[in-house]
DNA sequence: CCTATAGTAAGCCAAATGGCTAACAATTCG
DNA sequence: CGAATTGTTAGCCATTTGGCTTACTATAGG
């Protein structure tokens, strides 16, 4: 399965972070305005901007410009890639524990 | 919903790193030595056993000497905050594109 | 035109990351 | 016992990260 994809790396990346996954929340619901996602956050304003360029980076995140304002919308496609990964390997595991429960009851039953 | 959790913070890092992630995906398959998993490796020992401690450290990985080697076992629990987070966010935009597919559906109908 | 608003750019900083080498255990096997 | 195998510890290094401030641009509104 694909594993070295570098848009993966920079979505986990993206990811990893409490912030960046606030504003993901955010952009869940609604878009918004760099100066609406700004308001609540416990931080200075050009910190905000970088994790937004870190999110439109990784192509989770579209924005464009509205005026004098920055409009942030999600691109919920760019989790795609990263989500198949996750249920590939959910996929593999559950196949490995259901044979080694199937294994454990075969045991029993020869008992 | 749950976001202020620092062990999906780690979890989502850990899977951040190509490097990492392959090693979730052997040890997907079936638990291995520290050797084993070094072999295809295009880095220094210590470097792979950093990447494992990584693993360990937000528990998608269990690990235990075993004579003079260490064996490397999956922790697949260890993900499922961070797959429900996902399953969550899909939700919710899901919801919202719905929402959206049926907005522009009811101003078809009203042309 | 002038001022307030909203965002950007540049640059500084401490801490974390991912890589290395060299030296040091701890087990196993002949 | 002695040597080979398998990790492990310690420390070095360059880069990245996430935070800050200060200064600047661009648009809207009076």
């Amino acid at each position: 399965m694909a594993n070295n994809s570098p848009a993966i790396d920079r979505v986990f990346h993206a990811l990893s972070d409490q912030t960046r996954r606030a504003i993901v929340m955010r952009l869940s619901a609604r878009p918004s305005a760099v100066g609406e996602l700004f308001t609540p956050m416990p931080m200075a304003l050009p910190t905000l901007l970088k994790h937004i360029r870190v999110l439109e980076d990784c192509g989770l995140v579209a924005t464009k410009k509205v005026g004098r304002e920055r409009i942030c919308e999600m691109q919920p496609d760019a989790l795609r890639a990263t989500d198949a990964w996750l249920a590939q390997q959910r996929a593999v595991w559950d196949a490995r524990l259901d044979r080694m429960e199937a294994y454990v009851l075969d045991l029993q039953t020869r008992e």
